[in-house]
DNA sequence: CAGTGAGCGAGCTTCCGCTTGACTT
């Protein structure tokens, strides 16, 4: 949804003479502007009476949305207008400027809240005196320090934060237009949306080329107590590949060699109740640290996880216990904990645990290079408040969550001792190796506290010695089979942008539904991400045409020179116009770049992928992108826009939400065979059953009932399976009209 | 994202980053 930007003042101007009276603060007073409304009230009693404290509700103007916003001749000047919503902060926080003694900035201490400030002394205008402020913590001491430390807006923050802005407006507003002339009307494409698209389409060619390695593997069940599974590791010395040693084409990648299951079977027969002679025992110190105070992108990752949401309601979860005081500030890229909250996380875990459960040294988190470090971490406002009254299961789960998290941060570290054990066996003249590895949890330091899917499981093992016999209780063959790597989430996909400095705490949730909007798509019931046809050909087109432009890393350089902007070593028509026109050591440049694609590029050249050939034809069946159609605003397409599948002179079809990673030639021709007017199936009550392909894949139709048939089932569809179809859309239909 | 299934017509789409509401169920 786009912003409307306007400067005129609409509605509520009638009740703002009524409100004037009420919000004017003490006359004299100094006015104190915040970002976010939630920390007025304890600014407020800190500061007392003789402070007025108001919000600006974030940012409140911004440049236009349109192509043209930036004058590029003119050093790249780009106004800023006051947001619709921006306009009504700024009307009444001019009436509590009234009579007000002076004007204090403390927006977040980061290039957007100097950002903020200076756009608030733009539109405010101020006869009285202006400072800024910063505090890491709302608490009286920060607060009241901030107010004997004023300094003026740094206007190279200020230049940093319009650089990021125009490059950012440069790039997703000249780059899009590129995808409507070459892919289709509507994408969009942008420093954020095109490296995250990168990764879940990555992911899905490298599931496409997995092969899947079958391999088997011997395992003994020894006679001791708690039980111990060993593995065979090696026979003859040479090592039996297991899942690791192979990559993803389904070849052993190192010296191992696949066990022969004639070999296996073999030495599981002359193995059937005998016994292991133990090898060697080598024991080693196992040490984990806690994780780290909650940031907004681990936190919505677990929340995703364990309450089965999407990362906008859970992003909403965390704001709610914000906005009711319950927890800090949501949306931080900041482990860090204040000094109080340390002391107080520690107190309460030698209150639960003892003395011992916290180190000597308080454990200290630190941000990430380029992390704008505005707050401290997510943790509870009160330390000692275990769980809250009165909230949703949800909130209540989200809250104990960053409680545990908190406490655990502070704690010692888990430590125990990792045991390995290698068995030896001579059997039928062969020397069969097995291996047992065990971990013993000795201290659980944190983990009483906080535990996390990842985390190790403890699985003691038996104390055995050098030389020992174990008797083998049984044996068996396994057989294994590597799998793909496994598709993003939102929680992952969150995580892996958050890894590569890529986005903000504050977008990560609506990357995710612009995301949504035409590039992924999951599946009911199902949080993996598959790309749909039309983002597997964004990222094609781009990763071809615009190749630095999808990379991970132009986020981090991209920092690195705002860096140098908000110290004074480059000027934002250097940085911008080295971006834009002419290109340097960190980026191409893209207008020239946007040029030679446009000249270049043909819209015939890009099949998302050659399926194959068709085996009686012999025609090259080809996966394309819909065509180069627009979208109407209101939802209406122009053309459908659809992915299909040609085959000489024959297009079909295609669902853009198709598993792409299991899409085959097989199911390609398949397809392709059903003829335009529908393959008829057989006749049913005296009216044929109909098999066709449509825009939304394929579907069946009988009597006027129609229902979907999944891609795969399209070659071995018959008259028997089609009424089977028909017949339960018919019942899901009755169902419908009942409720 | 349930459950659709045209084929005309010629003007729309789009970025990232701050922050809450005012809608309905």
């Amino acid at each position: 949804m786009s912003r409307q930007t306007t400067s005129t003042p609409s509605r509520s101007t009638s009740t703002s003479g009524s409100r004037s009276a009420a919000r004017r603060g003490a006359p004299g007073a100094p006015l104190v502007i915040v970002e976010s409304p939630s920390k007025v009230s304890t600014i407020s009693r800190i500061l007392g009476s003789g402070y007025t404290v108001r919000a600006s509700y974030g940012h409140i103007a911004d440049i236009a949305a349109r192509t043209d916003a930036v004058d590029v001749a003119d050093g790249f000047a780009a106004p800023y207008h006051l947001t619709k919503k921006g306009a009504e902060v700024v009307r009444g926080l001019s009436i509590d400027l009234v009579g007000a003694s002076e004007l204090i900035l403390a927006t977040d201490d980061d290039r957007e809240g100097e950002m903020i400030a200076h756009l608030l002394v733009e539109f405010l205008r101020p006869a009285v005196p202006v400072s800024r402020i910063v505090f890491g913590s709302i608490t009286e001491p920060e607060v009241l320090g901030a107010l004997e430390d004023r300094r003026s807006i740094d206007p190279r923050l200020v230049e940093a934060a319009r650089s990021r802005r125009i490059l950012d407006h440069l790039w997703g507003f000249r780059m899009s237009p590129v995808l409507w002339e070459k892919v289709r009307g509507g994408l969009s494409a942008g420093r954020v949306q095109n490296p995250a698209l990168r990764l879940v389409v990555d992911r899905e060619w490298e599931r496409r080329a997995f092969v899947p390695a079958v391999y088997c593997g011997v395992e003994a069940r020894l006679a001791l107590d708690p039980e111990v599974v060993a593995t065979l590791v090696s026979l003859d010395g040479v090592a039996v590949a297991s899942s690791k040693d192979f990559d993803d084409a389904g070849r052993i990648a190192g010296d191992s060699r696949r066990l022969d299951p004639d070999d296996a079977a073999a030495l599981v027969a002359a193995l059937e109740g005998g016994e292991l002679t133990v090898e060697s025992v080598k024991k080693e110190k196992y040490t984990r640290r806690p994780r780290r105070p909650y940031v907004t992108s681990d936190l919505l990752s677990d929340i995703v996880n364990r309450l089965k949401v999407g990362s906008a309601r859970a992003q909403a979860l965390v704001n709610q216990l914000y906005e009711k005081g319950h927890v800090t500030y949501p949306r931080t890229d900041n482990p860090a904990l204040s000094r109080e909250a340390t002391a107080a996380a520690r107190a309460v875990a030698v209150e639960l645990f003892g003395a011992d459960s916290v180190p000597a040294k308080p454990n200290r988190w630190f941000a990430k290079k380029g992390a704008q470090q505005a707050h401290e971490a997510i943790r509870p406002t009160r330390m000692s408040v275990r769980s809250i009254r009165g909230l949703t299961p949800a909130h209540a789960a989200v809250y104990e969550m960053i409680w545990r998290r908190t406490i655990a941060s502070q704690m010692v570290d888990a430590t125990g001792t990792t045991t390995s054990v290698v068995f030896v066996a001579e059997v039928g003249g062969r020397t069969a190796r097995f291996r047992a590895a065990g971990t013993t949890i000795e201290v659980p330091g944190h983990r009483l506290v906080f535990s996390h899917p990842d985390d190790d499981v403890p699985t003691p093992l038996a104390s055995v010695s050098e030389g020992d016999t174990v008797a083998i209780a049984s044996c068996g063959v396994g057989e294994h089979t590597t799998r793909p790597p496994a598709r993003y989430t939102e929680s992952s996909l969150i995580t892996a942008l958050e890894e590569h400095g890529i986005g903000r705490p504050s977008t990560y949730a609506s990357t995710m539904e612009a995301l949504r909007r035409e590039y992924m798509w999951s599946r009911r019931g199902d949080r993996a991400l598959l790309p749909t046809i039309t983002g597997i050909a964004v990222h094609g087109f781009l990763a071809l045409c615009f190749p630095e432009y999808v990379d991970f890393e132009v986020t981090s350089r991209m920092e690195d020179r705002l860096e140098k902007v908000a110290t004074g070593d480059e000027s934002l028509e250097h940085l911008l116009s080295g971006f834009l026109l002419e290109g340097d050591g960190d980026w191409p440049a893209l207008e020239p770049a946007i040029a030679r694609v446009r000249a270049e590029h043909d819209p015939a050249d890009r099949p998302v992928v050659v399926l194959g050939e068709h085996p009686v034809t012999g025609e090259s069946i080809i996966l394309r992108a819909g065509k180069t159609f627009g979208r109407r605003a209101k939802g209406a397409k122009w053309g459908s826009g659809a992915p299909y599948l040609k085959c000489g002179e024959r297009n079909v079809p295609v669902s853009d939400r198709i598993d792409f990673a299991a899409f085959s030639l097989e199911q390609a021709v398949a397809l392709v065979d059903v003829p335009r007017e529908g393959r008829d199936l057989g006749a049913h009550d005296g009216e044929s059953v109909l098999l066709k392909v449509g825009r939304f894949g394929p579907w069946v139709e009988h009597r006027g009932v129609r229902a979907s048939v999944p891609v795969d089932e399209v070659a071995s569809m018959n008259l028997a399976g089609a009424l089977d179809r028909v017949d339960k859309r018919k019942s899901a239909l009755a169902r419908r009209v009942q409720s």
